[in-house]
RNA sequence: GGCGGCGUAGCCAAGCGGUAAGGCAGAGGUCUGCAAAACCUUUAUUCAUCGGUUCGAUUCCGAUCGCCGCCUCCA
């Protein structure tokens, strides 16, 4: 009877990978005809979320994110566009990593093309004929689905928790020949074909993930991820093609990332709300408030991305970025106040619960928020001190390994002629000669830098 | 038709039986020459609707309405 794990909860307390400390993890990656839109971002932000705190709570990562580059649309796009398939795939692949750069998603240990695992996939298929479930036909090879009776086990079952299999009926799949898939696909005129023992062809869609997965990570592994729409057919396929040659478990906790909408719609090139990730950013989006956006709502649900959600993202991140810098230049005495140390406590609890809590995203946010509003009340009323200071700023630092939208605290370099023209302005302010104060003030914003008057003197930032 | 998810303030949303987190926007206040930033206060007697179970339901059950996804190699 194999196990079937659907939520990642208490990742801390009770996830265990089975290779000791190194979790293994796969991951659907993107097929590349084309530039992905900001759907896709939204699973692969949600997976490096996942893969981040894996390592935030100590553990190693094996991570392996396939590159599709051998499905129909890839072909059939390399012919249009009159280039091999290699160079055509290869422009796109280069393009999805500068995307996946700019929002900060950390590169998997492995990204293996399909086109590079022909013979591996193969050794599959003859695995699975071996074991009785192919069958010929036209020069292409069958999967047939009557032979695994498990088949179902996971688009069927209920995700969210409730009685598995109170509605499983798994009998309509085995009488249904029109649910068997290709494992190899006989090559078609003009087609990037193979010469194999199967005949001259190329591989089923479904058939690299379980090949590679299984290659590098071994025959049971600890997570797949994909987005939802994977769950049929492509990753119950999975299921069959490796639990079908190994007879062993392949995998123990499935994570699916749900689908986005824009503005309240379906995403779609009809109604013109179809976008990728470049689209976004000739608007003028700051990448880091995509991020924010993508991850402020727990992979499980479908949000509603917005411009307006955008908006506030930006303003989010801002007032995040705008803590730390004050936290930092915070003139403090020696010493440590318990109550801050509480607060700090209390917040990095309150997001690991979170996050143990299958990745909930909003309460790792909201512990984040809470802090900075008691630590903001903490400097107005001078109650933070050295020590406090110091640790807060590493457990910033320690949240946003995770989150990744804060970036490195920049070490701003004065610019004499800046640190000039601001005692200039204090000059012409103690002398109440404003028109000149304001007339600095604003060559400055003009320039990014922007000035703020405190009570401990005066603040400037970088917009 | 089959299977599944969702419907919480102006917007994005957490919430998993015990009396509504957090963010954005808005309002008032403190501070400031004016700003900015920050802080404080404030904004859902109510969680699509109607029933039911319960001492008690946003949370469980049923029905209705609305939105979405998969069932067609599309993340």
């Amino acid at each position: 009877m194999l196990k079937l794990h659907n939520t990642l909860s208490g990742l801390v307390e009770e996830f265990r990978p089975a290779q000791g400390n190194v979790v293994r993890m796969y991951a659907c990656g993107p097929t590349v005809y084309d530039y992905c839109h900001i759907g896709n971002f939204r699973t692969f932000v949600a997976v490096d979320l996942l893969r981040r705190y894996l390592l935030y709570c100590g553990h190693e990562m094996k991570h392996v994110m396939n590159i599709t580059d051998i499905d129909d649309k890839t072909i059939k796009r390399s012919i249009e566009a009159g280039m091999t398939l290699r160079d055509y795939t290869t422009k796109y692949t280069h393009e999805f990593l500068q995307d996946m750069d700019h929002l900060n998603i950390q590169r998997p240990e492995l990204m293996p093309r399909a086109t590079d695992h022909i013979e591996e996939m193969i050794d599959l298929i003859d695995r699975l004929n071996r074991k009785g479930h192919t069958y010929l036909s036209d020069g292409s090879v069958y999967y047939n689905i009557a032979t695994f009776n498990e088949y179902g086990k996971l688009s069927k079952i209920n995700l969210e928790g409730n009685v598995a299999g109170a509605r499983v009926d798994v009998d309509s799949y085995e009488k249904d020949d029109a649910r068997d898939f290709a494992l190899w696909k006989a090559a078609k005129e003009g087609e990037t074909s193979w010469d194999t023992h199967y005949g001259t062809g190329r591989p089923g869609w479904h058939l690299e993930c379980s090949a590679m997965s299984m290659k590098y990570l071994g025959e049971t592994f600890d997570i797949h991820c994909g987005g939802v729409d994977l769950i049929f057919p492509h990753h119950e396929n999975e299921i069959a093609q490796s639990e079908g040659a190994t007879e062993r478990q392949f995998v123990q906790y499935w994570v699916h990332a749900e689908h986005l909408m824009v503005e309240g719609q379906k995403m779609s090139k009809s109604l013109g709300n179809y976008y990728t990730f470049r689209d976004l950013i000739a608007k003028g989006i700051k990448p880091m408030a995509i991020r924010y956006l993508l991850l402020s709502v727990p992979y499980r649900k479908q949000l509603n991305f917005t411009f307006e959600g955008l908006q506030a993202a930006e303003a989010a991140l801002e007032r995040l970025l705008n803590f730390r810098r004050r936290l930092k230049q915070t003139q403090v005495d020696p010493g440590e106040n318990a109550d801050v140390t509480a607060m700090l406590e209390r917040a990095q609890q309150k997001f690991e619960a979170g996050l143990d809590d299958d990745m909930n995203t909003s309460v790792a946010l909201a512990a984040v928020f809470d802090l900075m509003r008691e630590v903001n009340a903490a400097i107005d009323h001078g109650e933070l001190k050295a020590e406090d200071q110091k640790k807060l700023l590493a457990l910033i630092a320690k949240f946003d390994t995770v989150l990744g939208v804060l970036g490195a605290a920049e070490e701003e370099m004065l610019e004499e002629e800046i640190l000039r023209l601001i005692e200039e302005r204090n000059q012409a302010r103690k002398s109440r000669n404003f028109a000149r104060s304001d007339e600095i003030r604003d060559m400055l914003a003009a320039r990014g830098i922007l000035l703020e008057d405190t009570k401990d003197g005066v603040r400037w930032r970088r917009k």
